[in-house]
DNA sequence: TTGCTCCTCACGTCACGTGAGGTGGC
DNA sequence: TTGCTCCTCACGTCACGTGAGGTGGC
């Protein structure tokens, strides 16, 4: 074993990836050392070493403290060093789920929005939809003066409540379309769009409406969907859905907000009798 | 709306699982503010604003500074936010992978321990074995007195050069016994442990027999395999394999760890002419 | 002498955590 | 009066990053 076979910290750095002021911060704490000093102060490296600092780094990778690492090194066991890395490995699992909740959050999020920015906000457009998983909330209680948000904090308890992360956008459920042209910002239920889901908002023939504004305005929503199914000879055969495809996520001026209404139809039958 | 509607800042903390500190401090970095404050200073936080501040969780997971959220959030555009969650989709990828290694790398370290932990020291077990994916490094040179760091070190860097990560294991590899044998100390190549790697260490009937000692260090392993082989007339059929189920790892005394040499075998056949 | 690498030491920073000391409504 | 929640302010901390100023081998 000469000088040659080891590495210095510069060469330790390119082969592991890690930066020069890492590894003196390793060293500093005690963590991981150089297996030598040269007289004039410099660190050496031995490549076994790069193993040893990749594990460190996965083991750093899921909130296990560098204090943590360096005592458990200290007084390491093949018993201790096994059950460190078998709850490391239950720590990826749960990591694993976690990210890939965060991925389908943005991922519901990234769709509202491009829905949003290419609406046409003046039309009725009238299409076959997909369905798309949701979760109902409780029916909502608007007697008393009972307002938007208190209901609405209401289904974030209950969705709390029932181990469903409020995480998703919310929108508002409407039982018939009556309901909603009567007091379009009093939805029935409201709704979370968690992919999750097990109810779903059916597939099918629907017709889109789209309006500027802060929550609960609908503008005209209402009349220019019940003028287009009354001109092309349509009855609507479902509950309406209310939800924000541009709202302060995405959009500074809450007057600029966007929703877009939904509800399934069908031609209207000829009368048999 | 009046004051029930709002959430004081215990109640977000609750509905959200964020920490009051940190609802303060994004507060107090212009990140994140509660839509009221009190005449006593109160924060005051509306319901849509759970979902709001649960966005900024979902983008502040993966490597995006507050810095960069809050600028983004100051001037956002539908069209901006889109952009950050479409590379925010394309982070969420890149990590899974990086996870999904380093799981990898933890569970093959698993193994190794474990069978250190459960390995009888002073017999030859002689078992069917599975098969192990493994990357061969190339032959090395010995020669010159090129010493085991050197070519440790050249493997390294093939490795790198070759886009394979060396943050697993790394073995011994010796085309015939007769090899170990000789020098025990200098294999034909080294190979890493690495599971997406396309070699195989074979599968079949084998014999295992393990050493503890320093890295070189065999013991009589050499004797005992052809002592074995001698006593139940059976013939080497490949190239021999060194582990170290128990290295610097997982053990602090060098003399402690544990090598494991594994080398194919069939029943001599019988001489028909 | 010039460039290169290495060193230590001190200070900065990012995203919080933790009291200390005080207010305000039932 | 007693708890309870809320506030600000100051300081600590974890895992580094960033110079400043100096050394040492070719």
């Amino acid at each position: 074993m000469n000088g040659t076979d080891l590495l210095t910290i510069k060469q330790f750095s390119e082969f592991t990836g890690m930066k020069q002021s890492v590894l003196r911060y390793y060293d500093e704490i005690g963590l991981f050392a150089p297996v030598k000093r040269g007289e004039n102060g410099y660190r050496y490296y031995s490549p076994q070493q790069i193993i040893t600092v990749k594990l460190i780094n996965v083991l750093n990778d899921l909130q296990t403290t560098l204090k943590e690492i360096s005592e458990l090194e200290s007084h390491r066991t093949p018993e201790s060093i096994l059950d460190l890395l078998i709850r490391q490995e239950t720590k990826f699992d749960i990591e694993m789920r976690r990210l890939q909740a965060s991925y389908s959050i943005t991922h519901v999020f990234r769709g509202l929005i491009q829905t949003g920015i290419s609406a046409n906000e003046f039309e009725i457009v009238d299409t076959e939809a997909d369905e798309i998983p949701i979760i109902l909330g409780p029916v909502n209680d608007f007697a008393e003066n009972h307002v938007f948000y208190e209901t609405f904090i209401r289904f974030c308890q209950d969705a709390q409540s029932s181990r469903v992360n409020p995480s998703y956008p919310v929108g508002g459920y409407f039982e018939t379309i009556d309901d909603f042209v009567a007091i379009p910002s009093q939805p029935t239920r409201f709704f979370s769009m968690d992919p999750t889901g097990h109810e779903r908002k059916a597939a099918g023939r629907q017709l889109f409406a789209y309006t500027r504004g802060y929550y609960g305005e609908m503008g005209d929503s209402p009349q220019r969907l019940l003028a287009y199914a009354e001109e092309h000879d349509l009855v609507f055969t479902g509950p309406l859905y209310v939800i924000y495809v541009l709202d302060e996520i995405s959009v500074k001026d809450p007057q600029q907000y966007l929703s877009q209404v939904s509800v399934p139809v069908a031609p209207k039958k000829k009368l048999s009798v």
